[in-house]
DNA sequence: TCGAGGACCGGATCAATGGTCCGGTACTCG
DNA sequence: CGAGTACCGGACCATTGATCCGGTCCTCGA
């Protein structure tokens, strides 16, 4: 009788994990999916993100993320918004309003070449708390310096077209495709030498060519753009410190992605 | 004997396709498959696209699409190509350069939008000859404006992101998500006035919101930019036909500060 | 103390999709 | 006329997003 298996309705009490204490986490919310999910994006791809794989990730099973997302898209918009809580707000300060604003889309950049996956989902609106915050800074910052109308929008739109196009770029030819295809596409460019010869020997591939600074220097035409419009006595193309240093920002870190 | 039935092999004769006539257009080709896809993107977005829908409008198998093409991402692929062949390059004119720059970037946009599904294939490498062939004017130009090393990398880089950035935030909100996402949006902003006013009310769904105009605006800037770093005397602000217009007069005045 | 209700979980299952296998058909060329 | 080749497509498979429905555990009021 001891060793009568008495078959308890699902399995065994003694197979069965004691209650509660297999959930030693919280029981599984949604802010952990969404975590999960981002780690799992960062380590690899946004096109092996599945469902099951994610519940697996988090030990469970793959319905139960059904409880607390309703679809996958909204994971990946919630992954989405969640990143930019890195990018920080700069104090708003009226006086230098170009190096708040060249802080902030620097910050923007970082976060994005650091979620190299995030460049692809850029096609989706962005409504998230974090992304309508560090926008209506951006929004603030211009109109405190002047900028008003049609100028706002065109400034506003150009300033963020500009990171989200670049970063867009910059994943695909680093770290989304790998070394191969950039080496395929060098081959390419050599191979067809005569049919394209300023893209093979001064194309986006050359040598000198380096992201960072390219960026920074794109950075401070528009802002010079926009800063000539408050009419401000300044020279339009002045040594910007401010873009310089944040270009820096931008190379450093990829260690430590402080959450 | 007239009326007789001798019985072909595989059906009667009369009751099959007529040798090669069923097949009026050429067999089946990649540009026929390229096209419909085209076809098929624009008229139901990238979602529906389907092999075997992509079949059934060709009147034809879904795997038979196989023989010609790889996989799905070379439809995606080539159609991406296909399209920017309708963007006319400009003739090479070695005095305006910055007319031919602004056609080419202009035109880009141009089909970018006219077929909204392509915002979002912009995160793949482009490579088709198309592009490059686009690609390569837009060096040249730049080159043969005086535009050389670093400068000459971050001004064609410049352009093109900002084209992307552009296109793609504009197919987010307009094609691609259907007003109901914009009005959803818009009714966010309202809700949220305290959290986000500046969004609320000079916000990128504003009334004086110009999608064509801004991106003006800034192509306007980013060329000023690259103009200002070939050294020329002249001041950064250059007579250009179309775009310009708003952005002039601003900086006209006090143009003798600094340089 | 108990039992009803709700929060939470997951196995079985479905439909759609990208892609492959393999056997056909029709045309061509020697 | 027979073999080779370009081309076609039905049957089939694995994966994936998503749903159904029945379970388990906790809470809270009577």
């Amino acid at each position: 009788m001891l060793g009568t298996k008495h078959s308890g309705s699902p399995g065994d009490v003694w197979l069965r994990p004691p209650a509660r204490a297999a959930r030693e986490a919280p029981p599984l919310s949604r802010d952990r999916i969404v975590a999960e999910a981002i780690a799992l994006l960062d380590e690899e791809g946004a096109d092996r993100l599945t469902m099951r794989r994610l519940a697996e990730r988090l030990g469970t099973g793959s319905t139960t993320l059904y409880w607390h997302v309703k679809t996958k898209n909204d994971v990946l918009d919630l992954a989405l918004d969640a990143i930019f809580a890195a990018v920080e707000i700069p104090r708003a300060d009226g006086q230098d309003w170009r190096a708040g604003i060249a802080a902030l889309i620097s910050g923007w950049r970082a976060v994005l070449l650091e979620h190299p996956w995030s460049a692809a989902l850029l096609g989706r609106p962005m409504l998230g708390p974090n992304v309508l915050a560090r926008s209506e800074f951006l929004y603030a910052t211009l109109l405190g310096a002047g900028v008003t109308g049609p100028h706002l929008t065109a400034a506003a739109y150009g300033l963020s077209n500009y990171v989200i196009g670049s970063a867009l770029m910059q994943a695909t030819w680093t770290a989304g495709g790998e070394q191969a295809t950039r080496a395929a596409a060098q081959d390419r460019f050599r191979a067809d030498r005569e049919r394209y010869p300023v893209l093979a020997t001064h194309g986006p591939l050359a040598a000198d060519s380096d992201w960072d600074s390219s960026f920074a220097l794109g950075l401070t035409w528009l802002l010079d753009g926009i800063h000539a419009t408050v009419g401000a006595s300044m020279p339009a193309c002045a040594t910007d410190e401010a873009s310089v240093s944040a270009a820096r920002h931008a190379r450093r870190g990829r260690g430590s992605s402080g959450e």
